[in-house]
DNA sequence: GTGCTTGCAAACGTTTTGCAGACTC
DNA sequence: GAGTCTGCAAAACGTTTGCAAGCAC
């Protein structure tokens, strides 16, 4: 345990939720000028490794990453990059019928869903 | 309408489902060999802006392009990397739900749903 | 001939790697 | 002192861009 681990994981409790690796850094840097972001990297990877810390994939921008007890999962608007925070059980049906039909067991806080915000109804 | 972007139309065809930019980049020149990545990106773009094409994110690789006439969304496993083409009737309730409590109205086809797949079935 | 399309090369943003030195225990 | 962790530089990966030459119409 080493302090830019002690001090990434702080950040993760500071930022919580929608932190990118870079976000990360920046806030690390800001106390620790001389961190590099591939120990940044490389630390969420063994956090990761930890089950501490998990990541979703965003569409098109960076992975974001947050604690592992901060569980929830994303729906990112595709007009305006808005993220919104879901619980879990949002995925259930949708979870019950992919196992079902498929064999196949939903993971709902590594991806995002896309897809069009409140302010964003397609105003075609 | 030009030569390099009627081929891509016919890879498209040819591959039908799941093929990165650099997939269908390979398939065309095997026809073509000076057709360059960048134009299969801008003809996937201008296609994409005719809605001819889709193409969906599918976590940690690149997207994939695919007709948007073979509409379909994506189950995709985060161990073995499998794609179960699912079709859009699957997100029928989670559509329902996430609208109703966020007013987010979801694009299946867009992303991806990561989980694992009935072989990769949590082995612990 | 006008204007869109192309190839090339170079840049981009995100993430990963190799290496030698510095640290933790 | 052994072994892990770090900074740095460079590469990798997928994607985008600027530009001058080439093509469709």
């Amino acid at each position: 345990m080493t302090s830019s681990r002690r001090l990434l994981l702080e950040m993760l409790f500071d930022l919580s939720g929608h932190a990118s690796a870079e976000d990360l850094a920046t806030a690390v840097q800001s106390k620790a000028p001389d961190v590099n972001i591939s120990t940044i990297y490389r630390n969420l990877e063994e956090l990761e490794r930890l089950g501490v810390v998990v990541h979703a994939h965003l569409g098109h921008g960076p992975a974001t990453y947050h604690l592992a007890c901060e569980s929830h999962c994303h729906l990112v608007c595709e007009e305006c990059g808005t993220i919104v925070d879901v619980p879990e059980n949002l995925f259930q049906s949708l979870n019950r019928s992919a196992t079902k039909r498929f064999g196949f067991v939903i993971d709902p806080q590594h991806f995002a869903v896309l897809g069009r915000c409140e302010a964003c109804q397609k105003p075609e």
